[in-house]
DNA sequence: CGGTATTCTTCTGTATACAGTCGTGTGCAG
DNA sequence: CTGCACACGACTGTATACAGAAGAATACCG
């Protein structure tokens, strides 16, 4: 194996790994141990460290960065403005979208429609998929940005919510109807639905909490 | 002078200086050079630059980190998202309100209302007061934070739309609008009334593109 | 046995050393 | 005078050394 570039390589592994749970909300980072880990000196694990704080994933504690954990109260602020992203991104989308982004957009619907609704891993990467190829569409770059990072706090805690029975037809079906409106370049539906399609996203996750 | 925590101490003051263009957009960032500049060794240099490098304001070179420059369409692009955000931070503002935010709106409102039309710094900083007042009336942390950071990128352009002849008159009465529905609770307009005094603002700065 | 003071350990913040890279300038040969 | 090669200088990326702070463990005294 060669030795990559550490700087953004650890960046990377990290924050995959705050992001997949493998270290839960609050646990303590311990510079030594994480070099330890990464095979590498404290030096790039103190600059990455030092991003992901700035990315929100990241806190100073007493002693030291530990993971930061959200209150449920924060996931509700994060979905409030995802809601108000994923519009202007949607809207962005019909008005600007190339020819070559409706391709893509068709082909992570159509993975996304070939994806077998047991599987909740492949449903989310594939639901992300579709997202981010619209986000693409927007041509924003700072809209693509700042969505990848609210995504990082969202995709943390784990059920997702196209796993309630019924949600994954649902959202199928909304994501068909707001490609449609992207594609005949209505901005106004365009963004409409998925300030919708992202409301029920976040009505559920309350749902869930209910429940919980 | 007492040494200050050298950490958050020279990204902010870096931070600063980029902003407020004493390093200008495109120029070399060299780690000795700013050691020297700030009385520190390069470690708190280098954290700072990637805290900078994760807020878009730096981005590396083939040698280092550079300042970041924006092209007009860049700058399009962040109005694009900070209209959706103050639309979603003024009806969430109007929404969930308490008493003391109110307060302070108005103070920072008053406090507008008393600047000289002929002071271009007090202007924009009186200006942006009544806006984080706005922003933090939201009650959602993750709206601030990135409000806040879009700042950066567009303070950066010395010319304020706001030194053009009537605007300053017009963005104080759309003020007096848009507070007065949130006082009233009404989420609707207040969400509108920002979105167009903000789409009014990009509009303006791309008339200064135009006659530059 | 309980509480407090003190030492010990651990870990961060800062400085510095070292190696590798990239660009640049200089010297040598044609 | 020009072209190429080589060497030098400047800077970054990475590792490590050192000092100080904060917590934990322990010992001492009531």
């Amino acid at each position: 194996m060669k030795e990559m570039a550490a700087l953004s390589e650890v960046y990377e592994r990290l924050r995959g790994e705050i992001v997949d749970g493998t270290f839960d909300a609050g646990a303590n980072l311990v510079e030594l141990a994480l070099a330890e880990r990464y095979g590498t000196s404290r030096t790039p694990i103190r600059e990455a460290l030092r991003r992901l704080q700035q990315d929100g994933l990241v806190e100073r504690g007493d002693r030291g960065m530990r993971v930061r954990s959200r209150s449920p109260e924060e996931i509700l602020e994060i979905y409030e403005v995802r809601i108000a992203l994923e519009a202007t991104a949607a809207s962005a989308a019909a008005t600007r979208h190339s020819d070559f982004d409706l391709i893509r957009i068709h082909k992570a619907q159509s993975a996304m429609d070939a994806v077998s609704p047991q599987d909740p891993a492949a449903m989310a990467s594939a639901n992300r998929a579709v997202h981010e190829a619209i986000w693409t569409a927007s041509h924003n770059g700072t809209v693509v940005d700042l969505l990848t990072r609210l995504n990082n706090h969202l995709t943390r805690y784990p059920a997702t919510t196209l796993e309630i029975p019924g949600r994954w037809a649902e959202a199928l079906a909304e994501h068909r109807e707001l490609v449609q409106a992207i594609e005949s370049r209505d901005a106004d539906r365009a963004g409409t639905l998925a300030r919708t399609h992202m409301a029920k996203a976040r009505d559920l996750r309350l749902q869930l909490y209910r429940e919980a």
